[in-house]
DNA sequence: GAGTGGTCTAGACCACGGT
DNA sequence: CCGTGGTCTAGACCACTCA
């Protein structure tokens, strides 16, 4: 194999910057002069110098040439794993319990979310999910079944709705929105917590192609947290 | 230009997969005979193929050939940006006040995700974010002395600490950490609440090249979110 | 062993955007 | 205008991994 990559030029060009080499700002040499430098053709280094501009460590423009980000944005990829997968991945065993199944229409902050103007029927499933037995979040999940009319028949107790979401709408765009909030009395019960105790809590709405397809508010246990490397 | 640009293949190939033309986990054409089936070159399938694969759509083997994920990940780019820019960002006034400023151990907790072994000199900066004059988040901060000692004669007033920081050590690695937690009494002043409220939090821990440079919680005022698209 | 993805190269043309 | 990055191509070799 050829002993120069994109990775090991992208990786030098990282640590020159990282030293100081170059100051917050700054041009950096063009592709050519950066291709003589480490021998190797223009195409390598331009995509060495793309990974860079993806992680926003530089910032690109034609004819403007290359520089260093002024003030570099921490960012990491966020990946947001199946509950389950979630659980067994830290090596605990997952179990659910369907708490509540009705057809109730989502209140106003849900149909917002989700872009729906008036009452659509919906299905409403409440889920608790737990890890090694012990109370892990709870799940208060609104289909629409405009969308997907089969979740009303859908058995959920060897699928938890969110895994059965995700098998029938792989691919649905969504909305994720982090916040703390205060337990109400069902929460604290289910959480075996006291109310107003501060859960860590995710909501999601989806979408298949411009259509609403679920919105779910995943209330976790306290002390949860969410972590991850920048 | 040419009409066939790895962008369009991608996307191409991502309607395909969403549309439901191979099923989950299924084995799509190799790289050849796309590119026969797109009339371009190997390569650029190949760049519309590796970028799917990075957003999680397809996994890729060599001599495996490339089939669709069987369990998505719901994944999004999270940025984190200065305080500053996120208020000014959504147009409000940013304002910041130095509360507190001592030389003080930081906590075990905090030294355990440092990786701080004894108790290293340390400054500790209280801060206390506004929005349009109204408090945005309380930030607890910590800042290795022996990493940056210049940090103990930074003049904060004009720059918070978050952004003397970011001049100063531009490309730090970091681990954040997001979580809910209770309003002690100082936050509940700070942020004009009551003891207990639930605040979004997050904890972040940054190192220089394997030197713990600093480490910090950052309180928002209650009902704060933070949302992103997947 | 053989098929598939991973990567490099050299050359080419184009698009954008300062001068 | 013209320099810089963005992209495509055709061919080549390599590395991994399944059969």
């Amino acid at each position: 194999m050829n002993t120069v990559t994109h990775q090991g030029i992208r990786e030098a060009i990282r640590a020159r910057i990282v030293a100081g080499e170059w100051a917050l700002g700054e041009l950096i040499p063009g592709e050519v002069e950066l291709a003589a430098e480490y021998d190797c053709s223009r195409t390598t280094v331009n995509r060495a110098l793309q990974a860079l501009s993806n992680e926003g460590i530089v910032e690109r423009k034609r004819k403007g040439g290359t520089r260093v980000r002024p003030l570099p944005t921490a960012q990491a990829k966020l990946r947001i794993p199946i509950i389950r997968e979630q659980i067994e991945g830290s090596g605990r065993d997952y179990d659910h319990r369907i708490i509540s199944r009705k057809r109730i229409a989502p209140h106003v902050r849900i149909r917002q979310q989700l872009g729906i103007p008036g009452l659509e029927t919906a299905a409403y499933v409440e889920t608790l999910h737990l890890a090694d037995n012990l109370a892990f979040a709870f799940e208060r999940r609104w289909v629409n079944l405009a969308t997907v009319p089969e979740f009303e028949a859908a058995d959920l107790k060897e699928l938890s709705a969110n895994e059965w979401l995700v098998r029938k709408v792989p691919f649905s765009r969504g909305e994720v929105i982090l916040t703390a909030s205060a337990a109400d009395s069902q929460l604290a019960e289910m959480l075996s917590t006291n109310v107003g105790e501060p859960l860590f809590t995710m909501t999601r709405a989806t979408w298949f192609e411009q259509r609403p397809v679920t919105a779910m508010e995943l209330f976790h246990a306290p002390g949860h947290e969410m972590s991850f490397a920048v």
